[in-house]
DNA sequence: CTAGGACCTGACGCTGACGTGAGGGTCAAG
DNA sequence: CTTGACCCTCACGTCAGCGTCAGGTCCTAG
């Protein structure tokens, strides 16, 4: 497979895979010409590691956990990244929970006072209550 | 209280505070000798801020969703907006949920395969399973 | 065999969210 | 009034994860 097959499938730049190469991320074999053939998986682990990427590891952290692969067995160290890894990617979701629940309330609370809608008997000042919960006015 | 105090209680630098006044995200009183005081709001602003930031919003997407709080009240324009947003954050937590789930699965299927502990009962094998199904060897 | 689309290697550019250092004021305690 | 911690404003530096341009090569369909 070309590379640019494989930008495509995943859904990421031809440059981003020649960068994660770069960074030992992804390997390739290549042609007498110099040009890189993937098998089909490459496409998969392109799309692990955007998750990680996404997930805020940096290439480096990336680099350290992909490794696992290579053998098909986890060593102490390897488990012990894995989890310390896991465990930032569960305190992202906490705090994103949360924020995504701080901004239902804004939301919600705001619906009571909007300017154009007739706030359906919802007592006022409801809106600014949960903007006060969180942030205040500038 | 002084922006260092600010700095610290809301576990940020001194110079992101003041990029953040720059940005518009954060106003502040002035002494006579040009020194900003904040009130304590601030510190919980701080924190949304940076909890928003964490949820990969830029600070011009900050800027947007933040002045509902100078009035207290939503327009629509507003209100779109933080739909917007939320759906977003939403599916940063799906994606972030399923990078977990598939650590999960990593961390698991290894434990059958360690070199150094005896894998109680579990098949062999399941480790390069697990590897296999998410991204493959180099 | 040839055209032209895909690919190659540098190498510099970009953006956001600050870090950092220079050079110099401010403020509250003693 | 002095002192030392704290604060001010530029303004350039940094780092990741690519984008982009230049100048040249490969490869495969026809």
């Amino acid at each position: 497979m070309r590379i640019g097959e494989v930008a495509e499938r995943a859904g990421v730049s031809v440059r981003a895979l020649r960068y994660y190469e770069e960074q030992g991320l992804l390997s390739s074999e290549r042609t007498t010409g110099g040009q890189r053939r993937y098998p089909d998986s490459a496409v998969e682990r392109v799309r692990f590691i955007q998750n990680l990427y996404a997930a805020g590891l940096g290439s480096k952290a990336v680099l350290r956990i992909l490794p696992c692969v290579e053998n098909g067995v986890l060593t102490d160290e390897m488990h012990e990244r894995l989890l310390a890894e896991r465990a930032r990617v569960q305190a992202q979701l906490d705090e994103l929970t949360a924020t995504r629940d701080k901004l239902d309330d804004v939301i919600r609370a705001g619906q009571a006072n909007r300017p154009g809608a007739a706030g359906r008997g919802r007592r006022r000042g409801s809106a600014a209550q949960a903007c006060a919960d969180g942030f205040q006015p500038v």
